[in-house]
DNA sequence: CAATTAATTAACAAAACGTCAATTAAGTAA
DNA sequence: TTACTTAATTGACGTTTTGTTAATTAATTG
């Protein structure tokens, strides 16, 4: 799928679009209302030529989808691996998840914004809790609420997390989450 | 605060505004691009002239601004009423509202793209919340789980209803939202 | 160094913006 | 009905943004 380290690409193309997304960051982040985004503007701020722009991009849209494609690339590579080994303990794969985003606070603070972006986080996330539902119906019981019903209420929860500015550790949100479904478990183990 | 029946409004002033929430509406629901939506368009499918938008609006987010304030004025008007009233019936207030985004699913479907909507129906969602919580609270015990992650996630469901087409009825809607909090609740009636 | 490719520059037509004055049309009140 | 008021239309305006191009300059690679 993508650039697997052979095909060489120009270091300068590499440095452009570098410019562009921490420009595009940059001007999100001042809720620079949306709609009144240029692509003159970006390119003042990424200091390179508006032609340059359309040399990578067709429109600012394609932008966007290329950095919500890295970044959440980024984070399935990173929790993907979870998934496998130590299947006993169920937490670990959500706080990973939560360490992640984290880390990367002032990112996803804008990209949450972006539909797309919140789309992909929604199946990430429909991920995350099918496995660790699998996981807990081994060793006894099933949940009645419909798993998309856990799927979109931890996903709110996340998103609410992320636009305020993280106000809580990613493990103490992961016990947060993880005790308002104890119930639906019945066998939550700690 | 608005208008109380009292001074009258010209009708081609009602109509003309009510001609271009009605285009702004039909346009959003051809997920027509956003960002490529023009003032030229707009007036294109209301049938109206570009100039006359500009009477009535200063940019196309003004007009969004005013159509989320009325929409959500509406909900308001709807489901204040039963906070006050049937205090031991706790589930009764957000069935009704869920029925009324029931019964206007398209505007909904439509206005839940809209930040600033989103922002306003979190916070509807938490007076909802806080006041089932009281009144159980009086009954009982109290949940361990802070009210803004109730809240949270009882948006993350709501608005993945809406957005998927509103598979579920209201009234089962809300009992699987109940189901999820049971257990923190301690007494839940049923 | 020489060859290749990226970025810059300046320019272009097309579209969209926001505003305006003059005109036409619709609502209101005598 | 008539006269008054106000809304909508029309055509026009300069400005900004868009998306593309050809010629030039600059950086990378072998």
């Amino acid at each position: 799928m993508s650039n697997n380290k052979e095909e060489k690409v120009d270091p300068r193309i590499l440095r452009t679009k570098r410019m562009f997304k921490v420009a595009l960051i940059s001007l999100l982040q001042e809720n620079e209302n949306q709609s009144k985004l240029t692509v003159q503007k970006l390119a003042d701020r990424a200091e390179l030529n508006r032609a340059t722009f359309y040399l990578h991009y067709h429109d600012i849209e394609e932008l966007k989808e290329q950095m919500v494609d890295e970044v959440l690339d980024e984070l399935n590579r990173k929790i993907h691996p979870l998934f496998r080994e130590n299947q006993e303990i169920v937490t670990q794969p959500i706080v990973s998840f939560l360490e992640h985003i984290y880390e990367n606070a002032v990112l996803f603070n804008v990209m949450i914004e972006n539909k797309g972006f919140r789309k992909r986080l929604f199946e990430i996330i429909t991920g995350i809790v099918s496995i660790r539902r699998e996981t807990r119906k081994v060793k006894k019981h099933t949940s009645q609420v419909p798993i998309e019903i856990i799927a979109s209420s931890t996903f709110g929860i996340v998103t609410w997390w992320i636009q305020k500015g993280m106000p809580y550790s990613p493990s103490y949100l992961a016990e947060q989450i993880n005790r308002v479904y104890r119930n639906n478990i019945n066998d939550l183990p700690k």
